[in-house]
Formats: structure tokens, sequence, C-alpha cells
RNA sequence: GCGAGUUUAGCUCAGCUGGUAGAGCAAUCCCCUUUUAAGGGAUGGGUCCAGAGUUCGAAUCUCUGAACUCGCACCA
């Protein structure tokens, strides 16, 4: 553009400076000022910087934005000295500029500063999106965040929000004893989940490996080995399986392990990370998501599966006791059933076709068959049900917990027995993991386990209703 | 993967039954020094998503493809 060159060769200004120091944001002087009359001037001077977002009366009113918000700069030729104002024409909106000068509040109401000088910090050569509509075209918003930044407070303030609660989980977990980890990404076997994982291939070790799905099984051999009785972590899984609303194939999930807890523990601990979370979001543990409030006060109701479909349906899966009864009251009940499904994958399915979008208020469903639950512990009262709740919020799975399985010999049959699905058609039944079932094998203490889903805690928290929303930088496909 | 829809200027959008490509904002130039989407005047700006077809003539009709959006399926 020319205004570049204009201002090297006329101005001598190098349009990308290295450094600024402002003295104040926008918002911290909004709220010093807040009872500055209209009309008044003041003597106290300070120094801005941002992204000019309008410019009216020919430079003589710039509204500068900073990350706190904007403030008015006032540009008058009786104040500002006089070589300023041919710079003054060769700014554009979304040039970054720093601003000096004193404080006062227009007669109309508008605090400002009444510039002594500026300097420009960083020439756009772009021109931003129409100011009135803004950015809306759903497509240039995910690939060009930037954009989407600059001209949209929701985005700002949701991916503020985002971080937020990503840090007061943090600070809530490691403020409990908790210690933080990290585990592999790149793992040799998927395990941990039951999803289809992206593989990738070490070149000097001539060997496939994949991204994790899940860092379950590496942080329970941490807690075998005792670095701490309590750990967690919080990074990214990548699955390979399609994209929606409510999934991207990179999300962040939160893991926590605690020895000698189970899953009555896991419950309270849900509850208290997720109220905590609301609070620091929203300010309240009542939140509005889209035209419902979704009350994340604890405690939670807890209900097992069997009775939420008992309840819905009549059909206590109890009282049956073969897996061809279970296939046929699945069908019955017109759900999809498998041929390789047995009790627990009916009663499941049962419970998700009938009844899991019904679950708005946040509950813990709990006591998960067997057949599905190749990570957890038998249930204490009933063989064919784990320890294992997962937490319904909005209908959505925002937690999957056990009591975990820390029987060696049990683990490997349910290994087993994963395969066997495998080798029936479930391509993504567990992998054996035999180096897993080794270190259980030299005794992992009962442990209480829990995984949230991030992205779709931060949807709820700040009323997404697309995950591409909560992530600055979803998951698209390129252009050709 | 399936269905519906969208795709026109930097942005937001018009463009009818096929007949020379439009507006507002942004940009450039001029006027204007107390504006709040500032205002007035002038000017420039297009691979109408891509390719093929029908037609004297296609942004518009047909077919194929692409990206996106929404819904569904998948995601135990």
């Amino acid at each position: 553009m020319d205004k570049l060159a204009t201002w090297q060769t006329e101005h001598g200004v190098n349009p990308y400076p290295y450094t600024f120091t402002p003295t104040h944001t926008s918002t911290g002087l909004h709220n010093t000022y807040a009872e500055l009359e209209n009309g008044t001037e003041t003597e106290d001077t300070v120094t801005v910087a941002g992204r000019i977002m309008a410019i009216r009366n020919s430079g003589m009113f710039l509204d500068v934005m900073d990350t706190k918000g904007k403030i008015q700069v006032f540009c008058h030729k009786e104040s500002l000295p006089a070589e300023f104002l041919p710079q003054l024409k060769l700014l554009d909106i979304g040039d970054i500029v720093g601003a000096t000068g004193t404080i006062r509040r227009t007669p109309r109401g508008e605090l400002s500063i009444r510039a002594k000088s500026f300097q420009l910090l960083s020439k756009s050569l772009l021109p931003l999106p129409e100011k009135f509509h803004g950015l809306t075209d759903k497509e240039t918003r995910y690939r060009q965040r930037y954009l989407d930044l600059i001209m949209n407070e929701t985005t700002r303030d949701t991916l503020r929000k985002r971080s937020a609660i990503i840090s007061s989980i943090r600070q809530y977990l490691v403020d409990a004893g908790y210690l933080e980890v990290e585990t592999p990404i790149l793992q040799p076997i998927a395990g941990g989940a039951a999803a289809k994982p992206f593989t990738t291939h070490h070149n000097a070790l001539d060997m496939d490996l994949f991204l994790r799905i899940a860092p379950e099984l590496y942080l329970k051999r941490l807690v075998v080995g005792g670095l701490s009785e309590k750990v967690f972590e919080l990074n990214r899984n990548f699955r390979n399986e399609g994209i929606s609303p409510k999934h991207n194939p990179e999300f962040t999930m939160m893991e926590v392990y605690e020895a000698y807890a189970d899953y009555h523990d896991m419950m309270t601990l849900t509850e208290n990370l997720m109220a905590h979370a609301a609070k620091v979001a929203t300010g309240s543990t009542k939140v509005m998501y889209q035209e419902t409030e979704i009350d994340f006060t604890a405690p939670w109701p807890r209900k097992t599966m069997a009775e939420c479909v008992k309840e819905a349906t009549g059909v206590d899966f109890m009282a049956i006791e073969t897996d061809d009864a279970a296939r046929e009251a699945g069908k019955q009940l017109g759900v999809h059933v498998r041929e390789f499904d047995r009790w627990g994958h009916v009663l499941e399915q049962v419970f998700e076709e009938k009844i899991e979008h019904t679950l708005i208020q946040p509950i813990h469903i709990t006591d998960y068959p067997v057949e599905i639950s190749p990570l957890a512990k038998v249930h204490r009262d009933n063989p064919r049900l784990t320890e294992r709740f997962e937490t319904r919020v909005n209908g959505w799975e925002v937690a999957n917990a056990f009591s975990e399985l820390n029987n060696p010999i049990d683990q490997r049959q349910r290994f087993e027995s994963q395969l066997g699905e495998r080798d029936q058609g479930n391509d993504e039944a567990h992998q054996m993991d035999t180096d897993f079932v080794t270190a259980l094998e030299y005794g992992l203490p009962p442990t209480g386990g829990l995984g949230i889903g991030i992205d779709r805690l931060v949807m709820l928290l700040t009323n997404s209703t697309n995950i591409r929303d909560v992530i600055a930088f979803p998951t698209l496909k390129q252009k050709s």
C-alpha cells in the first residue's frame, strides 16, 4: 500500500517499530474515571496502545481497541502538535497505534484521551471487515480466527473464559494436592478408550505410532509407581472420527486418578470441579444455556443406568438373564442391535437412544455393564456391572469415571474379551496392552479415576452450541 | 457417509421469468474539527466457487466436483 511507503519516505517512520510502553489499558481508564463528569478535562497524562477500529471526522476521533476494551483518542489540531497532523491522514482502520495524552470526558459522555502525540506501532495492509455487520461468515471466522477475534467480542469472551475455566480446574486440583503430570501423546498402542486413532510413523525407529485417544493407561502406571497418590493430566486427545457440533478430532481432556478413592469419591470431585469452573466462568453455579438454566450446584442426582431404562421404558434389564433375551428386548424397544451385542451393549444402547437426550440437568449415570467397561472394576454388589459412571449435562457426556480395575487377572481377561469383540467386527474394541497388565501385576492401589471433556464443559459455560466456537483453531478441511 | 441449503467486490448482502454486474460499509481523492455505524461530493474496485453442457446469449437453466452451514448417521 502507498501509505506504507509514505510513512517511511516522507516521515522517516519505521511502520514496524520494536517496542512501546503503554501505561494504561482502556478498561482500567474506564474504571478509574467512571465518575468523571461530561465535559471535564483533566491533566492526567496516560499512554495507551491498540488497534484502530474506527476513524471519525477525518481522524479527529480514533477508536482504539486493546485486549481489555476500547477507548476514544481525540486528535484535535489545537492540542496535537502540528507535525502529527499529516501523519493522522495516513492512519487506517486496522493499524496498531500508541497514543499519549490527557484524560477527558466529552460533552456527550465519551471518555477520551486528548492526544499530545501518537505513534504508528504496526501498519495494517489489509482492510478489516465492515464494522456494522462485522464478520459473520462462519467459515472465515474459523479459518481466520484472528479476524474473528478482532471483530467479535463474543469470540474473545468465549476463548478467554475457556482459559479461565482450564486455569480454575488446574488450580483447584493443584490446591487439593493433585500432581500435574505429562504422559505420551505418541503411543505404540492406542488404549484407554474405544476410538479409532490417528496413525503416524517414527522414521528412525521405523515404527508405527498412534496419537493417543486417552492418557488413562499411562496415568495408572504412574499411580502404580507411586509418583503421587493423586495425579492429573490436562491435555489433548485425538480421535479419528467424524466431526460434529460436539466432536473435534483433537479435543481437551482432563483425567485424574486418586489412590484409595472409588467412584463415589469421583462423583463428588466431578461436582466440585464443575461447580467451581461454573462459578469462575459465569459468577454462579446456575448457568443459562440457550433457553435452559443448568444448575451445577452440588450435589447432583445419581441413578443407575438400569433404573433409568426401567423408568423410561418399563423394561427391567436387571431381570433379563441372557444376551439373546436382551437383544430381543432391545428390538422390541426399536433400538439398533448388532448381532455381537451382549446384554450390556443392549442396555447401553437403549439408554443412549431413549434416555440420554432427556438428561438436561447434571446427573451421574452409574453402574455401567461390564461388557462395555473394560477398564472399570466389577461392581461390589453385582458381577454384571461395574463401578463406573458417566455424568450427563444437557444430554451430553461430560465426564466418565470408575473405580479403576486393579485386578491384573481380571484386566487380562477383559482385554481378551475385547479382542474377541474385535474379531466379531467391533473395530473400536480395546487392544491388549500387556505392559499395562504387567504394571497391574506389581499392584495398583484401589484407585478412583475421572475424565472430564473440557471442550463440552466450556461449551456449557459459555453458551456455545458448536465445539468449534470453544476451540481457537478447529479442524477444517484444507481448501483445494 | 446421507439429506437440505449456501457460495456474487475486502466485509454484509441484493440481483425476478436467461439479455452490458449492483448497494451499504471499507478503499482512493476532495470538503468538513466535538464525532459515536459521523456527514456531504466524486472515483476506483468482480475468475459471479471450479469445470462441462443447453442457448444467439448463462451470476441466473442442467450435470459433475469443491468448500462451508444445518440436520441425521458414526462417535460403546
